[in-house]
DNA sequence: CGTACGTTGTATAAACAACGTACGGTGCATTATT
């Protein structure tokens, strides 16, 4: 029997002062907060007026302080969507720890037995589970969406909210539904958390989580402490050989333990061999060793056995080690958005540390495959074809992806994918359960299998613009921090005196914005590539970010005489 | 897109080019067998 609910005391309404005032209180019954960090009080404040909020934070600003602190003064429970299984047991342990919370969280995902599954919804439908975590996944299933909306939950929250875009278009396509889910659940505030996310990024999340009037709280992305260095090979066992040497070297030097990146499985068992045979105590991690493998090893890096876990990006998300002293890239990431999030794992305590890429510009290549990944045209036209013709049979229900399954024969996730896709083009609708309706004044399937091809078109060239712009901070001459910085948005004024180019000289201020024709942000209009914001300014180049075509550099000389960009008013 | 690796072709033969082909990352959930 559901608990009738408290009346609300604390309405949206309720003056700022008083809200900070509980906010405060909360953060130092609950946490044992004196204060907090930047950009915590301000997401809080956001989200308990009731307000849509997609708060950026540094890693280890205490994201999870903010739904743990809100989550105690809105009126009802909250959901936390959160990607990882092992993420969700991390969160619903610390909050077991807490004062006043043991046994309020829970989680809901396969790993649980049917009854504990069953035992977290009726703790939901009951009042005694405050926060439900669980991937997006779960929300696709009919009687999870139903059991959640009868507990009117208070609070969305959308955890490594960055997945939304990096992963929704292809590899987890059930994050692109959580729009519709949240409106299915009569849109309760949405909170959306991320530590690593470019202004694109940001609009995206915002976009595909159908955030109404979002406030987005973005707090202090330098990380000083880490310094950041390339180093340029030309051949593959040079670089290679560069890679086992530094490492040692730094493992030599006591400055353990690190983390090194490799792009692919074979590449992280080779260099852990490799650095095993010189003494050093290694262990290789990636998606496809067995599972109590993967724990052990991750066991065994947070308890200090290690000196160096080599890792493809399946180690990452949920590994907190503030003592991690480097990071190094045997292969750049395939993005700088990625590279962030990867090297912000180093110097999380506050002390030196180290951000190394170690690059060849053929590394790229293997990135811009997996960037590249266009439904092939005949399959979308049989998904619209097959969605029409249920229509034409007569069937009400739509299709879903398990029929389109057993009619195409192909894995569910292509299909989600397509779905999405043909949703995206108007070709189809995807209803609260996530099958698909024929949509009136559709484009045949033919037609809406070219559209939909485009839009995936137009994904892949955004994709690989990304993949140049690692190549970009691979290899700018000039101050690199300020290059990572003006891709995030935010300006660094002063060259960072932390970075290889920085020590070689390389670096310059950047121009004030009298002095350039072009600054930072200024939106601009290009004859051929539409609208974009100017994102770097360097001695004879820029970087601007279009709309349609991502990241282009462009040499500022060819711009002024041939007239390639317009300033924009917004 | 780039690499590793196997096959073919050359034609005093052995070694080596030239070509073709397969492969590469991230996780949820679900299902069928032990």
């Amino acid at each position: 029997m559901p608990v009738p609910r408290k009346k609300q005391t604390d309405p949206a309404g309720a003056s700022p002062s008083v809200r900070t005032r509980r906010i405060r209180e909360t953060a130092r019954e609950l946490l044992g907060y004196e204060e907090f960090r930047a950009g915590q009080e301000e997401a809080m404040q956001s989200v308990v007026s009731g307000r849509d909020t997609l708060a950026v934070l540094p890693s280890g600003a205490g994201k999870s302080a903010v739904y743990q602190v809100a989550g105690q003064l809105v009126d009802g429970p909250v959901l936390v969507v959160s990607p990882l299984i092992a993420l969700q047991r991390d969160q619903v342990d610390r909050l077991d720890e807490l004062d006043g919370l043991e046994g309020r969280a829970a989680q809901l995902n396969s790993a649980l037995s049917t009854g504990d599954q069953r035992a977290a919804l009726e703790g939901l439908a009951d009042g005694t589970v405050r926060h439900l975590f669980l991937a997006p996944e779960q929300l696709t299933k009919p009687d999870v969406v139903e059991a959640v909306a009868r507990a009117r939950p208070a609070l969305f929250v959308v955890d490594e909210a960055h997945c939304v875009s990096a992963w929704g278009h292809d590899f987890r396509p059930d994050y692109l539904r959580l729009g519709g889910v949240i409106e299915q659940l009569g849109h309760p505030t949405v909170l959306a958390l991320t530590a690593t996310a470019a202004p694109p990024v940001r609009a995206e999340i915002v976009e595909r989580l159908g955030m109404r009037d979002a406030r987005v709280v973005v707090a202090g992305f330098d990380r000083p402490e880490i310094r950041l260095e390339v180093e340029q090979h030309a051949d593959a066992r040079t670089k290679e050989q560069a890679v086992l040497d530094r490492v040692t070297e730094l493992v030599g030097e006591g400055r353990t333990p690190g983390i090194v990146y490799s792009a692919t499985r074979k590449g992280t068992e080779s260099i852990a061999a490799e650095l095993t045979q010189r003494g050093l105590r290694v262990r290789p991690y990636h998606a496809g060793l067995k599972k109590s493998e993967r724990e052990d090893t991750q066991r065994a890096f947070m308890d200090d056995e290690l000196d160096v876990v080599v890792a493809t990006t399946a180690f990452g998300m949920g590994i907190d080690k503030p003592d991690t002293r480097f990071v190094v890239h045997a292969e750049p990431a395939d993005s700088v958005d990625s590279y962030y999030q990867e090297i912000g794992r180093a110097g999380r305590d506050g002390q030196p540390a180290l951000a190394l890429l170690v690059y060849r510009q053929e590394d790229l290549g293997l990135r811009k495959f997996f960037a590249a990944g266009i439904p092939p045209e005949e399959e979308l036209q049989q998904v619209a074809g097959l969605v029409a013709a249920a229509q034409a049979a007569g069937i009400d229900d739509g299709v879903d992806v398990k029929q389109l399954r057993e009619e195409t024969g192909r894995p569910a996730t292509p299909l989600a994918r397509d779905l999405n896709l043909l949703e995206q083009v108007s070709a189809v609708a995807l209803d609260e359960e996530g099958a698909a309706h024929p949509v009136e004044g559709a484009p045949d399937p033919g037609d809406a299998a070219v559209a939909a091809r485009e839009l995936a078109e137009h994904h892949e060239r955004v994709d690989q613009s990304r993949v140049e712009m690692m190549r970009g901070y691979a290899e700018t001459t000039e101050c690199r921090r300020q290059f990572l910085l003006g891709y995030f948005g935010e300006q660094l004024e002063q060259p960072c005196g932390n970075c290889d180019n920085c020590d070689a000289g390389l670096s310059q201020e950047q121009p004030d914005d009298d002095e350039t024709p072009f600054p930072a942000q200024t939106p601009v209009q290009h004859a051929e590539w539409g609208p974009g914001v100017v994102m770097r300014v360097e001695d004879d180049r820029l970087v601007v970010l279009f709309e349609e075509v991502g990241y282009k550099t462009l040499a500022l000389a060819a711009v002024l005489d041939n007239d390639l960009l317009e300033r924009r008013d917004t």
